[in-house]
DNA sequence: TTGTAGGCGTTATCAA
DNA sequence: TTGATAACGCCTACAA
């Protein structure tokens, strides 16, 4: 690509403004202002040329000028990564149309990590945005008061808050209790855990797993750091499986992970799901719940977590950490009781 | 939810201006301006007086004015739908991605349909953004003269030009072409089509699916209109088997589709794939190459629809329509030789 | 090198 | 009901 300006060509015309519409209209740019406001009264006769004129100049209102009095842009960016997983999409997705309904419109970040997040924010505050959304968690606690003393406000999905953060999180902990209650009453007696990388959430889930299986008696399991990919789940299942015993029983930090680790436990060991080994994932993505899968997992709460987040957001309460309640999906990946 | 005010209330403090920053530092306003527009010289001296008071007053430069003036907002606004197909979440990736190499923004908007695209365009006006990057096609030639009328650049992926608008699709009449040639040279004699709904690159490959199958004097298809999403895949195949005698190859207007009507070929009817049934999908979204489902799909090219299309907008161009390769990706769900 | 002044397109205030 | 004016925060001449 040939070195370009930073900028597209603006539109061959500029826009028009209100002032050219008052000029076409004989009237002052406050009359023009004045029908577009819809607020103040008009005079049918005014409104109708100013209409007229609006309409053969194709003109819009601008709203920059009110961004620069008041300072609120009714701009929210929504800070996310893992494109790849449909859990982040769909939590894009319900942000921006509940964003839309509140009249506010979403500008999209998107980075790999949350290591940039300061200067994401410090970038994006040259537009004035109202707030952030970040769908990633914030990894640390000096980003988190960096992002404090931006002054912007900032709400995180699934991450610490710091003792400072807004967030919103699906109770982790308890999902992962749940997870070895379910592979422990199904008959697995040696489990393994598949993990992620850096995620609050992802360690809230392996605590409570680790938790729950030390009072129920089970031995502790093996704890592999696969990722959140379905390549990455696969792998680690092959590893896992090459290491020594086979587990009987396998939590995944996530569903593309447990589909990954299914696909390799089934290919390249020849063993089955759940018979030899049984399988619980994390989100409660779509593809969970094809036929072909049908795996037992944890739903997030999507609509929840996206409702709350902007709720926090617009309504701007004091700081505070809200927990969703997850859900759990007994598919065919996992048995009911054990048969031994 | 209670009636809420349209925006969010603003940060505590409204953030200081460049003139706040020169009051501290003891300048005038055009020098704090200076220093942050790097062109300019200013005295060491100065400079760090400056700098100093920025830092203490968290000083971030404001977009705004100058978008008031140069009417370029650097704000590119993409337009999405679909979200839980593969193929458009990660073009909206790529195209972000790109967008902010060139130091742009985007502003996402999420519309299941592209009837209000109009409606769309002519809001987001208001923040005088650049340009559009669709990535849902636009449906009819009065929605693309509205479009035009609006003055604001705008590239289509996927959709039909109208001989008004940038376009940049993948080739999917030759794809529909090269699909009926692997299921007729993989033996099929009796093939279906599982078609989408009102989309120009679904009528493409439709097209071009039943001109091959004339051209090679296979029976012409029988076409159901399925939808997009895995479970209009699955009814579809549902009342495809059940209205008479099953075809011997499928092809799908897209991979979801494709699986959903795979796991009704054999957990329904307890048929094969590919032994009694060849499909064919098509998007090359990451689930197809899952070796649990391992489905014949083209690929769409998604980092080369992205590149153009920002290209497109970016380097303005007069108008034209780029046409992007497949890529065929034979796997597990097709035969590759007749061996009848 | 630094300061002063005008203008971008609105909305809000005040006067007519 | 309508018009004139100030203000938002920055950039860009132009003056000193």
């Amino acid at each position: 690509m040939p070195s370009s300006p930073p900028h597209p060509p603006a539109a061959s015309r500029p826009q028009p403004s209100s002032t050219a519409v008052a000029r076409l209209a004989g009237v002052s740019q406050s009359t023009v202002s004045r029908v577009f406001s819809a607020s103040a009264r008009v005079s049918a006769d005014v409104r109708e040329r100013v209409l007229n004129a609006a309409a053969e100049l194709n003109y819009r209102p601008n709203a920059l000028p009110g961004i620069l009095q008041t300072g609120r842009s009714g701009i929210i960016a929504v800070v996310m990564g893992g494109f790849y997983n449909p859990f982040f999409t769909e939590s894009l997705r319900q942000v921006t149309s509940l964003l839309h309904a509140r009249r506010l419109e979403t500008m999209l970040v998107e980075t790999s990590s949350d290591g940039n997040i300061e200067d994401i924010v410090g970038d994006l505050s040259r537009y004035r945005i109202d707030g952030v959304i970040s769908l990633l968690a914030i990894g640390s606690a000096r980003v988190a008061k960096k992002l404090e003393h931006a002054a912007i406000p900032i709400v995180a999905v699934n991450s610490e808050s710091y003792g400072i953060l807004r967030t919103v999180s699906t109770d982790n902990r308890s999902a992962g209790a749940t997870a070895a209650d379910v592979l422990v009453d199904g008959g697995c007696r040696r489990v393994a855990y598949l993990a992620g990388r850096d995620s609050p959430s992802q360690s809230e889930r392996q605590i409570g797993f680790l938790k729950r299986l030390a009072q129920r008696r089970v031995h502790a399991p093996q704890v592999l750091v696969a990722g959140f990919s379905y390549e990455e789940g696969y792998e680690a299942a092959v590893k896992l499986l090459a290491s020594g015993p086979a587990p009987d029983g396998i939590f995944c930090v996530c569903d593309l992970v447990a589909i990954g680790a299914m696909d390799a436990i089934r290919n390249v060991y020849g063993l089955s799901v759940p018979d030899d080994i049984q399988v619980i994932g994390f989100d409660g993505i779509p593809m969970s719940g094809w036929q072909g899968i049908n795996l037992t997992t944890f739903h997030q709460d999507i609509e929840t977590l996206a409702r709350e987040s902007v709720n926090l957001l617009a309504e701007n309460p004091p700081a505070r950490s809200i927990t969703v309640p997850h859900q759990l999906a007994r598919r065919g990946t996992t048995r009911a009781l054990a048969d031994t």
